[in-house]
DNA sequence: CTTGATTTGTACGTATGTATT
DNA sequence: AAATACATACGTACAAATCAA
């Protein structure tokens, strides 16, 4: 229930809602989040404070949003591997926007960027690589 | 400068601008950000679409926002070295709100997760963490 | 195939709160 | 105390993508 003598923000107080309901299944992966005007109208919020809970649950990456489409939980993509040599190193960021756009990426996802001994990098969707020794 | 004729949206041309300034040293590491109200002046913007680019560029990792004082230009932290043993396996995530704060980390600063082959589970900052093998 | 309803995206303005300088 | 800077939150309007009738 959001609050307003509560010290925390309304729109951190509905991401917390939302993130409760995705963690306890009450919102399976893939399923639809309500609409935002639906959930400005259920908590008696403004849109402003829905959209920002929604980011807020995008940049965790529990969320994806598609213009012109219901917001839907994201679904846990297989994780693959990638191996690790003696040489290699790899470090995590975030993309930037443009590359973002290349890689395909949605909003809230970092990459997982492998830098091979022999001088070649290469980039990988952060959502789905699990780093391997070896 | 700020097209609008173009048809990328306003918020992404500023965000473009800014980029550029940071990866040409124009703006480097640790520097202040031209703050909200004289962007919203210099390219004769609304407060909006100037908050949406900078919030872009947030979450590229580029900058940093402190409430009350000006935004910077994220330094670049030391990496650390994380050893991969040969049955431990590295993902990289973003961190939940909620984590993120217990973590200190700001927003746009994905998180490595060592899963041991012991069991244990290891969270580094993503920032600072290079993963090694063997 | 077209229309209309739904949903998210972009962008404006405004007011007030809070932290820092 | 005052000025500066970002944060929260409201409202509004129109655009663009999607989908179902």
């Amino acid at each position: 229930m959001i609050d307003r003598q509560d010290h925390r923000p309304l729109y951190v107080q509905l991401a917390d809602i939302l993130r409760e309901q995705i963690r306890t299944g009450q919102l399976l992966p893939g399923a639809v989040l309500p609409s935002e005007l639906s959930l400005q109208q259920g908590h008696d919020l403004g849109r402003p404070a829905v959209r920002q809970a929604i980011e807020v649950l995008e940049r965790e990456g529990l969320v994806v949003k598609e213009r012109g489409r219901p917001t839907r939980v994201r679904e846990e993509a297989e994780r693959e591997p990638i191996v690790l040599g003696p040489n290699d190193e790899a470090i995590t960021r975030m993309p930037s926007d443009p590359e973002r756009r290349r890689l395909g990426l949605p909003l809230g996802e970092p990459v997982l960027e492998v830098r091979r001994g022999d001088g070649g990098v290469d980039v990988y969707r952060g959502s789905t690589a699990v780093v391997r020794s070896r």
